[in-house]
DNA sequence: GCCGTTTTCGGCCCGACTGTTTTCAGTCG
């Protein structure tokens, strides 16, 4: 039995709160909780990285005990501080921290006055109204713990959305914060600025006149479902769609601070922050200061200028190195949008996309790219209704006759081939190599163990007419995880043989991962940023795919789609 | 429990809001 990243990461996480129920040294709880995060944002399973014998306390945040109970954990599937921990408490109090507003040590309260040692338990003392007896309780806290218990048990799991999905609310909600007359800047912060690929909430930073008018606006907007604090600089409310909102108000003079306070992550803070302190500097939500003096606060670049970093993008703050890369003046040249010539993954009315070849090509030409690869599915991928031979042939002529007719676009003969589950590819070379390019995919038998997967993906790139690995870990946010493949492998062998790699923008997919591609990006493999439209509108989700790229540390000259149709065709070859 | 321009011991990010208190602890981000 092999664990997951995030069972460990889990593990830690259980520990970290039981330790801090009995009290234990808060550092100590932290170390857990900080080596849960590093754990999930690594791009390797662990159990890759120990058949390795890699070094695990070589990443920051894990010594030389925690690497060890990694090891444990990951052989055995036990820790052995975990099993005497859950030994002393019941099972149910773990649960109890999911609450918002009930922390270890009003969990401890509950249990030493109370018994309360599951969620069910803390439902019925709620009912009987003995919370509110408690010292340190009172009748708000029971009312809200008793709502929040009902809510949990409706919805089950905590709500995150996609960033696309809350890209709609926050612009709308920005957009109705613009309309105060009172409010003069607005920034969204967090997650969403940080371009995560999901987000639990949304962190909105405004500077204006009249800060009470403003929150009282605030808390007036329409998606409001409730209202859970509104203080003189802060509130935070709930809306119809589950999500929390915090809206700050702040200073002119300091919105450059708090902009970079409140954009996180947690992580790049605390490290920046501690750095920081070496220099005898002290950074906050208001500014950066020399003992009492403010000597930088107004915008991020004059933050980071104080501390003598370079500009680290919101996209790289995630303490996975950028603060060292900033400290060094060796940040990567991040590729962009605008970079973008051309996308070479595009569907149309032949297989299950919802334009047709000329619709797709103007629309492409309208956001400004100069090529377009249309890439429809192959025969295998039935509900698709897949392109066989006979038809694919008809359609590279009519993908010509297209070209001829229209100008200021070059269209692309290509094809999204499936991989078959004997890593054959799913028309004959004969047709492949009609074509200019050939994105190449797996749609089906994604339950293959390991060692078959990779192979199977391996075998595929031995074909000559093997391009580009489409959607690589086939994963689906909130839907599906990632096949399972030894992707550094796959890298290598990719690299080697002078293969692609797809990063996908579709906003459920932004396969690679922001790790595997930074994992790819280091081994020397190159990418192409596709969009992988399934209709007219589906070219904007090329920013998400550029975003997803960025977070994955990628340069503009590892990016293929940076390059004229030209350039392209001598390095496909 | 981690980590090192304070380097193997002794620090470890920091402020706002709420609900409970009657000056503050707990929780959150």
């Amino acid at each position: 039995m092999a664990f997951s990243n995030v069972e460990v990461a889990q593990a830690f996480e259980t520990i970290a709160t039981l330790l801090e129920i009995e009290n234990a040294n808060q550092f100590r709880v932290r170390a857990y909780r900080n080596a849960a995060r590093v754990i999930e944002g690594l791009p390797q399973p662990l159990t890759d990285l120990i058949a390795k014998e890699e070094d695990l306390s070589e990443y920051s945040g894990i010594g030389e005990d925690l690497a060890g109970k990694i090891k444990d954990f990951v052989e055995t599937g036990h820790i052995p501080l975990l099993d005497e921990l859950s030994s002393h408490h019941p099972k149910g109090i773990v649960e109890l921290a999911r609450l918002e507003n009930l922390g270890p040590k009003r969990i401890k309260v509950l249990h030493d006055e109370l018994g309360i040692s599951s969620l069910k338990g803390l439902k019925e003392a709620c009912e009987k109204e003995k919370v509110q007896e408690v010292r340190g309780f009172g009748v708000k806290t029971e009312k809200k713990l008793l709502e929040e218990i009902k809510a949990l048990s409706k919805s089950g799991v905590e709500k995150r959305l996609l960033w696309s999905q809350v890209d709609e609310i926050a612009r709308r909600l920005v957009s109705y914060l613009t309309k105060s007359p009172e409010v003069s800047k607005v920034e969204v912060a967090g997650s969403y600025r940080r371009r995560k690929e999901t987000v639990g909430d949304l962190d909105i930073l405004i500077t204006c006149h009249h800060p009470k008018k403003v929150i009282d606006y605030f808390v007036a907007y329409e998606d409001v479902k409730e209202v859970l604090s509104r203080g003189i600089t802060r509130s935070t409310i709930v809306l119809r769609t589950g999500l929390h909102v915090d809206l700050r108000v702040l200073k002119e003079e300091s919105f450059g601070s708090g902009l970079y306070y409140f954009t996180g992550s947690k992580a790049h803070n605390i490290e920046v922050r501690k750095i920081a302190r070496h220099k005898g500097l002290k950074i906050n939500e208001y500014g950066v200061f020399r003992g009492t003096r403010k000597i930088a606060g107004k915008t991020e670049e004059e933050v980071f200028k104080a501390i003598h970093l370079d500009y680290i993008p919101p996209e790289l703050r995630e303490n996975r190195g950028e603060i060292e890369a900033a400290a060094e003046h060796r940040l990567p040249d991040l590729i962009k949008r605008q970079d973008l010539c051309g996308d070479l993954h595009a569907h149309t009315t032949a297989s299950d996309g919802r334009n047709s070849i000329e619709e797709m090509a103007l629309a492409a030409k309208a956001l400004g790219l100069k090529y377009l690869a249309i890439t429809d599915h192959s025969q295998h991928v039935h509900v698709a209704n897949g392109l066989d031979v006979k038809r694919l042939k008809k359609h590279i002529e009519e993908i010509e006759r297209v070209n001829d007719k229209i100008s200021g676009i070059t269209l692309l003969k290509g094809i999204e081939v499936d991989i078959l589950e004997d890593g054959s590819l799913d028309l004959p070379d004969e047709i492949l190599k009609k074509l200019d390019i050939r994105i190449c995919s797996i749609h089906y038998r994604l339950k293959m163990d390991k060692e078959m997967m990779t192979e199977r993906i391996l075998r595929a790139m031995e074909n000559p007419y093997f391009n580009v690995l489409g959607h690589p870990t086939g994963r689906l946010l909130f839907k599906r995880e990632p096949y399972e493949l030894n992707l550094e492998k796959i890298i290598r062998t990719a690299v080697e043989r002078g293969k692609f790699f797809e990063i996908n923008s579709q906003p459920d997919r932004l396969d690679l991962s922001a790790e595997h591609c930074q994992m790819a990006q280091e081994l020397g493999a190159k990418f192409f940023i596709n969009s992988d439209s399934h209709s007219t509108n589906g070219f904007n989700f090329l920013n998400y795919g550029v975003a997803q790229a960025r977070r994955g540390w990628i340069e503009r000259k590892n990016v293929m789609n940076t390059l004229s149709w030209k350039e392209l065709q001598k390095i496909l070859g």
